[in-house]
DNA sequence: TTGCCAAACCGAAACGCTTCGGGCAAGCCT
DNA sequence: AGGCTTGCCCGAAGCGTTTCGGTTTGGCAA
């Protein structure tokens, strides 16, 4: 068995609460004091029990995730990733991450509820915003901390991490705009999503901006695979009105199977067609064979961090406007851009 | 907040304890106490704080399991496959299952210390046996109950669920053999796991009693994915020593690989080389593009039931004999064997 | 009648921690 | 000198549950 606070306390001749304000870092408690105690507990391998950490203070240090059930094959390497990163995030700050798959059927709200009426967990990180989120809507009426990757509102009124994807959408389209192209296709992630509708957007307006007209058949939505990359842009260039001369794809893959139909149809990236994409730069997706292509940079693996110090923030109850955090991107030029032909 | 075992015992006019006997289904209950127990109960929406629990009775009702560190993205996929199900199995037995990924420099028997110190797991499921294995000594000598998801000996002393994998490989080579073939090539997993070596075990000693020499050079180990299938293919294909007429694939990707390769070299199955392969049936690897395939078969997603049996045996405290299961397979007759040409 | 037993129940202690409300010095102000 | 603050500390209560030991019944045998 782990030693107690008593044991702590009867080793260091302090009372048990002394010892608990000296460990948690209180401010009633003088500074070699604190060191005692901590020297103690190091010595005795103190660790503290949660469950009772939990039933005393209603705290227990766990926080989790709660995937959602659909089972989307081509995120499932992302989640690997993203369960690995938060969980050393939270790991480092002291906390325990916890992961629990929905069942099939089984709404997410009922899942959050069985969750927090266990009474096991602090908080929760959201994937996947949704517009008007019930999850949100629930954890907030019950008054449980969250934090969201994304967001589902411009402006929401709940802590967040997330890149400005409007911006994503209109710099990746500014840069074709700049090259001289006018009609420019858009290869964008799933339309219920957030992220894809606020890239749209920002594509949208930069057109707009620049005075072109935006043609809706110019854009298509679709899970993030190589095939969906390489059939939209089929449709796009075997389209009956003029072609695009540009391409955005929403991420690498997409990208990989734009550059294998342009292959097939013979077309040259840039001399044909130009090419820009945004990359979250997931390691290990086999995209080294992938020529170099200009566009956005945002490391996916970034948000782990920002996502932590969030959660952990709502929990100490720190002011939700601290708690809201838009990462940045980089706009790389890499070749795949050429004025159109 | 939720209702507690007092609000109970005020409701129903019971006492604290005699509520709590009633809902764990205690034996000096009567039976009708127990139902007034039970349904109001229900009706105060009352769920069980489990850090109460856990500190009372040193049991959370939560179980866990320990990703490897090792990011091998093949497997990614697999992972969430075994999240999901293990979540959902535990969760149908009102148990919690969580997830917690290792560091990337983090030691695996630390990772569980700390989880079993925190004072908030019962027990957990572990995966991906060796031969010793430091993570079962480590439970075993703390007193924490585990289930092995294979196992790392024949006849372990500890929990587990597991495929007869000497038997596949048996089998496999079997199916082969009889159809007259006498050159075996075995592409199989990973040299280090243990199924591998089991199945290697089964392919020897099947030639071996058939009378029939074995040549390492026939068998070749490596990740179970398809270009690896490919190249150990084309590299038994193109050795100096006669051909094998037939391969064995340890799954459905490798033996992707080895019809790649095989129609690469121009040869026909079963014409000019039969293929047999075991099928983990793991579902969204889109390989409906695959010709039928002899082999043996066992759906992965039949394991996880029986862990979540094992392991909250373990718990309970029934025997180790009766945690021991070993899951059947099937053996398929699809037409990609036929005799040596 | 008395004594005994089993069935059904209950009070109180315990699990390890946090926190509320106070106590005791020593130093400062007026 | 009396009263206040400040810094450090402690006892005890309480979180919701399980469990140990004991008490109250009613029935049955002696």
């Amino acid at each position: 068995m782990s030693a107690t606070l008593r044991d702590i306390a009867a080793a260091t001749g302090l009372s048990v609460t002394q010892v608990s304000r000296a460990l948690n870092d209180h401010d009633d408690v003088s500074v070699e004091t604190k060191i005692r105690a901590r020297e103690a507990a190091r010595a005795l391998n103190y660790r503290p029990n949660l469950s009772a950490r939990r039933l005393a203070s209603g705290r227990s240090g766990i926080v989790g995730l709660v995937l959602p059930p659909q089972d989307r094959t081509p995120r499932d390497s992302m989640f690997v990733q993203m369960v690995r990163g938060l969980s050393g995030a939270f790991s480092r700050r002291g906390r325990l991450f916890v992961l629990h798959a929905a069942e099939d059927g089984e709404d997410m709200v009922s899942v959050h509820q069985r969750l927090i009426d266990g009474g096991s967990l602090d908080g929760f990180v959201l994937i996947e915003p949704e517009h008007g989120d019930p999850r949100v809507a629930y954890l907030q009426k019950r008054g449980v901390p969250l934090v969201m990757h994304g967001r589902g509102a411009p402006r929401p009124d709940y802590p967040f991490f997330d890149i400005d994807n409007v911006a994503v959408g209109r710099e990746l389209t500014a840069i074709l705009l700049r090259a001289g192209h006018e009609r420019i296709g858009f290869v964008n992630g799933i339309a219920s999503t957030c992220y894809a509708a606020h890239r749209r957007e920002g594509w949208d307006t930069a057109l707009r901006v620049a005075g072109l007209a935006v043609d809706p058949a110019l854009h298509e939505h679709g899970q993030m695979t190589e095939s969906v990359g390489a059939l939209a842009t089929l449709r796009m260039m075997g389209g009956d009105g003029p072609r695009p001369t540009a391409l955005i794809a929403g991420n690498m893959l997409l990208a990989k199977g734009i550059y294998s139909a342009l292959a097939m149809l013979g077309l040259k990236v840039p001399g044909d067609v130009s090419v820009v994409a945004h990359d979250d730069m997931l390691p290990g997706e086999d995209l080294m064979s992938l020529p170099p292509t200009s566009g956005t940079r945002a490391a996916l693996e970034q948000s782990w961090e920002p996502l932590a110090d969030a959660l952990i923030g709502a929990i100490e109850g720190r002011p939700v406007t601290q708690l809201q955090q838009v990462g940045g991107f980089e706009i790389v030029e890499a070749g795949s851009v050429a004025p159109p032909g």
